[in-house]
DNA sequence: TGTACATCAGTGAACGCGCGTTCACTGATGTAC
DNA sequence: TGTACATCAGTGAACGCGCGTTCACTGATGTAC
């Protein structure tokens, strides 16, 4: 019905060129995408790209804030109130293994993110999800913890490309992680 | 004595460019280095970089030999006829903290080779150095090897940027790798 | 020892190309009267 | 309802720039006689 029409506030042609960033991603990785191929990805002008984004790592960094934002709504919804502890770390890692197969570009966003020119803000989004699991690592009475958890963080994103290049869930390297956990 | 003596069979040349590439690999990362900057940071001519390699992937791959080439002659020096297991699993990874540590772009080596054009040989190296481990896992009795070994060695190469960052070793990081060893 | 030639690492100007960014402009929509 | 104006997402030509690669050339060294 009102398909085309153009509702001012609605940003439609933003998450357009989102979705074509991160489809791009997969094949290019994240330092292999140019605003040339994202606005020619989704089917508008270069100007508009200017619209929507200060710069092109703003919109790299667009791409992984709203990618960030799906893992944390999954995981506050996965994990509720579950008592801090293994369970409830393994239970996070999950979530976040699903969520990147489902999200496009998820693994470039996994993994470039280090020592690229807008490491800022990601970087400060990956710390804040590694620091949720230190109280699971201190309720499990683990030590060198904040070591851990960065040690336990970089095994869930070498799964989490894994399983991108697999196309699916891979179990056996889901278990090696668990029973690195202990369970 | 005889500095800026030409010695035909010496490739003098060719190493500084390599070590120019490593050198600049640290800051700008494997995707961020030009032949440009490789070139002018080496002092040579443009022309002569392709001299010495068929284009800028074989010099990618050029530095990744090297730096594989230096873990490897290590390794056979410092496992020597080690029994097969835990400890000598964690002395592998040991030693290519250490060997990172001491060699320039090492960081970018190690995290940057997955999804880039010169993917196959890199890969090739990559999983030569993984496979070296799955004896030790199965004398260890684990289950789900592969999958083991390739979480470690993502261990391993995370505490390898992470030690860079700090420019020295960090001992926290390595215990936690090593308690995951169960040692 | 002196001369002619072959070899080959090194040179640097020139190339075409795709990059990120800018900006004056368009035109559809919403608002005021 | 009709008209005038403001807003603002979207447009696309144009820009300067650094990129990777090529290639005819240089000149120092080694070899033959």
């Amino acid at each position: 019905m009102t398909e085309d029409v153009r509702v001012p506030g609605a940003p439609q042609t933003r998450e357009a060129l989102l979705d074509a960033g991160a489809s791009l991603a997969e094949r290019h990785g994240l330092s292999g995408i140019s605003v040339n191929m994202v606005v020619a990805s989704a089917g508008v002008a270069k100007g508009t790209f200017y619209v929507h984004f200060k710069d092109r790592s703003a919109f790299i960094d667009a791409m992984h804030a709203r990618f960030h934002t799906n893992v944390e709504v999954a995981m506050a919804e996965a994990l509720g109130d579950l008592p801090r502890g293994a369970e409830r770390l393994f239970r996070a890692f999950e979530v976040y293994l699903d969520i990147s197969l489902q999200n496009r570009g998820a693994k470039a966003l996994s993994l470039e993110v280090r020592s690229s020119p807008e490491q800022d803000a990601m970087t400060v989004r990956r710390e804040r999800l590694v620091e949720g699991g230190l109280a699971d690592l201190e309720a499990m009475g683990w030590e060198d913890i904040e070591a851990a958890a960065q040690l336990l963080a970089a095994m869930t994103r070498e799964i989490s490309a894994l399983e991108f290049d697999a196309g699916h869930p891979l179990p056996a390297s889901r278990r090696a992680l668990k029973r690195m956990l202990g369970l």
